[in-house]
DNA sequence: AGAAACTTTATAGTAGCTTTAAGGTCAAGC
DNA sequence: GCTTGACCTTAAAGCTACTATAAAGTTTCT
């Protein structure tokens, strides 16, 4: 039987380092698990099932405090899951108005980007210059859009 | 004239709060400015737009680095600009790749969504079911796209 | 003179981990 | 029996770009 994990199994299992599933333990999201004698996390196929939960929630980027709603209310099965729906809806409210951002952010780039296409020296240069006296986004600016994110870069 | 600023008045000016004006400092991104006798930092014209500068590139969502990047560049006027290109280019790259992921992110909770649109227990719930059995993003997964950011949501 | 409004530094908190330190446990090999 | 190495333990610091708080000093207004 494959239904007992020490930490490391669960961690190889699941691609995701031993410190986060203790980060998500401190943080509430999974329970104190058993330990056998010498001190060691044991987990079985519950938590296991859990913690994939919540990685899927993360790869769709919600935040511990929505997941963690999440997780109440599938530990709660005789609910109605119209709450379910509304956590998700504004999940999804919130990536829509992100991709908007940057969409505008992106405008704005390639605007700046076309005042120089002929190198210069940077005393002349036009993207410099843009960057000193474009109109400051006191509103309708691009407002924190949050490009560089952890593992955008791999 | 207006070419003297107490830390207050540059911040009003611009529109940032005091504390990040020395945040930028302590960061090395301004210089460390004059000081009057009672110890009160005094700005002038350039540390304003060196300030205006930074606050720009923020606008368009550049890191610290990338910023210090650009002003090194910046202080050095006899340079070619091709470097000034390649920062920006590289930069909006990360938006585009962001944009990229966050739109494969809205189709797959858009999948999700729809797996519940009539709402019954939650034990039952499709939704739930689905972020428990989801393929694991192993790879080609959404790869924390940074939905959440500070000012997203005013 | 006294209060309000400004400034100073230092420190801690935010999210979601990652990294480091300093040590304890366990199975295999000699 | 003893060591080596792979695993595990906790606690604390570091990351980004700030924001907030505390406790104190300075300047300005009345």
């Amino acid at each position: 039987m494959t239904n007992r994990y020490r930490i490391g199994d669960l961690a190889t299992r699941l691609a995701v380092p031993t410190q986060t599933i203790r980060y998500y333990e401190h943080e509430g999201l999974l329970p104190k698990p058993a330990r056998t004698e010498g001190n060691y996390r044991v987990y079985g196929i519950a938590e296991r099932e859990r913690l994939t939960f919540i990685l899927h929630c993360r790869a769709l980027d919600m935040t511990l405090d929505e997941i963690r709603h999440l997780l109440r209310l599938r530990d709660v099965p005789g609910q109605g899951c119209a709450e379910v729906n509304s956590v998700l809806d504004a999940h999804i409210g919130h990536v829509a108005e992100r991709i908007r951002l940057l969409n505008d952010l992106q405008l704005q780039l390639k605007d700046l980007r076309a005042r120089c296409e002929s190198p210069s020296t940077s005393k002349d240069c036009g993207i410099l210059q843009g960057l000193a006296s474009f109109p400051t986004a006191q509103d309708g600016g691009a407002s924190r859009a949050g490009v560089h994110g952890r593992r955008a870069q791999e």
